[in-house]
DNA sequence: CTGTCATTAGTCAGACAG
DNA sequence: ATTACTGTCTGACTAATG
């Protein structure tokens, strides 16, 4: 066994705006976000040219989903608000997501890696780990011809990582973005990784990060300074250990190239926030038309599902979740709806509602296998003696 | 008969990520 | 005054089982 592997980890740059940009090539250069809702269509005019909204121009709830390097010079990123980004960038373009074309430019660049490496992890609709371990091809020449391959399928640039592991790459794809190519060994890591923030790591958070910084651990470095037991005292065990070991840029875990999907759930945010009582009959259609939308997922993906969940958003912002598991595998919508019916009997409803969630988990595939949580020993046909 | 321990399933919340 | 949606993982707790 070969113990230097090779890892790459690719990210598409600005994935859903770049595949704008596709489409409509003259705002290339301006500021802008995509996000919202669908009633912000470009408009084909007279003239045959397109009339796009604007920032200011919106109204309501939503946030950014992506947004240009432009619009990012402006302070406007992924995950902020769509009202607050219009105060800071007004002029930015708006477009709504069309995750249909995502999908398509996502698979077109995992197959044009795929051609070249085949050891491809998925990771969402825009980045993959790729295992370059049992290619002979010097690193930089191979990399370098990964990403022509993906702007030729595509005509989208991306920026990649190559490192030993994957705590590694997905750090490295980042420092160079956008257009990036970046090499990293391990003897790289206390001029290259211990200068970063800790929040740099995969998997380190703003929760996480903020409780570092209250033992005034900014860096990368400085957790790795940091002695190992006090991490344990302070994280527990398994978080301490594994904060240890990222810290000095040791990460074993495996490409791994197929999986199942673990839970399939759909949630829809309110234009208003309604109440159980006022807004019977539109939160009741809502919550049919969800369990409905879950149902014909399972069934098109080929799955049933034991456990069903509800979620619930208040309008203060907190969150309940109540799940149900049954006795056997159900797919049909119907009857998802009966069980989400439990759930929500058992869930405090004084509160207006801003979100609405249902999901499907302990997933059977109708070949009639279970998939999460190991299997379901021999059944008892026995009952109470 | 009772208490304890280990293990597993189920439930819920929370963190994190793309 | 704002903060999407889909999915995974983990820790804490309870109940059941042996």
């Amino acid at each position: 066994m070969n113990s230097i592997r090779r890892i790459a980890h690719l990210d598409m740059d600005a994935f859903f705006a770049s595949v704008e940009l596709l489409r409509y090539p003259e705002l290339r250069g301006q500021a802008v976000v995509v996000g919202g809702r669908s009633v912000h269509q470009p408009v084909l005019q007279a003239d045959g040219s397109r009339h796009f909204s604007r920032l200011r121009e919106y109204t309501g709830r939503g946030v950014i989903t992506t947004s240009t390097y432009e619009a990012r010079a402006l302070g406007v990123f992924s995950g902020m608000g769509l009202m607050k980004s219009a105060k800071l960038a007004p002029e930015a373009i708006l477009l709504p997501a069309n995750f249909e074309a995502y999908r398509h430019y996502s698979q077109l660049f995992k197959a044009a890696v795929r051609a070249i490496a085949p050891k491809v992890e998925d990771r969402g609709i825009d980045e993959i780990y790729v295992d370059l371990s049992d290619n002979s091809e010097e690193t930089r020449s191979l990399a370098q011809r990964i990403k022509d391959a993906v702007f030729t399928a595509t005509g989208l640039s991306c920026s990649i990582g190559v490192t030993p592991n994957k705590l590694l790459s997905k750090i490295a794809s980042d420092l160079e973005k956008p257009n990036g190519l970046t090499i990293l060994s391990l003897d790289d890591v206390p001029t290259r990784i211990w200068p970063l923030a800790a929040k740099k790591v995969n998997g380190i958070g703003p929760k996480a990060s903020e409780r570092l910084e209250r033992h005034g651990i900014r860096t990368i470095g400085e957790l790795a300074a940091t002695p190992q037991e006090f991490l344990i005292r302070k994280f527990g065990r398994s978080t301490g250990l594994w904060m240890h070991r990222i810290a000095h840029g040791i990460d074993d875990r495996p490409v791994v190239t197929e999986s199942e999907p673990k839970s399939i759930s759909r949630e829809t945010t309110f234009e208003r926030d309604l109440h159980v009582r006022q807004d019977k009959p539109e939160l009741s259609e809502k919550f049919t038309s969800l369990c409905l939308r879950v149902g014909d997922d399972l069934k098109r993906k080929g799955y049933a599902c034991r456990t069903i969940g509800i979620k619930i958003r208040y309008a203060d912002f907190s969150v309940v979740t109540r799940d149900v598991t049954l006795p056997v595998a159900i797919s049909d919508g119907a009857e998802i709806r009966k069980s989400a019916g439990l759930c929500l009997k058992r869930v405090p409803l004084e509160q207006r509602i801003r979100l609405l969630g249902i999901r499907a988990g302990g997933l059977v595939d109708l070949a009639g296998e279970q998939i999460a949580s190991k299997a379901v020993q021999a059944e008892l046909p026995w009952q109470e003696p």
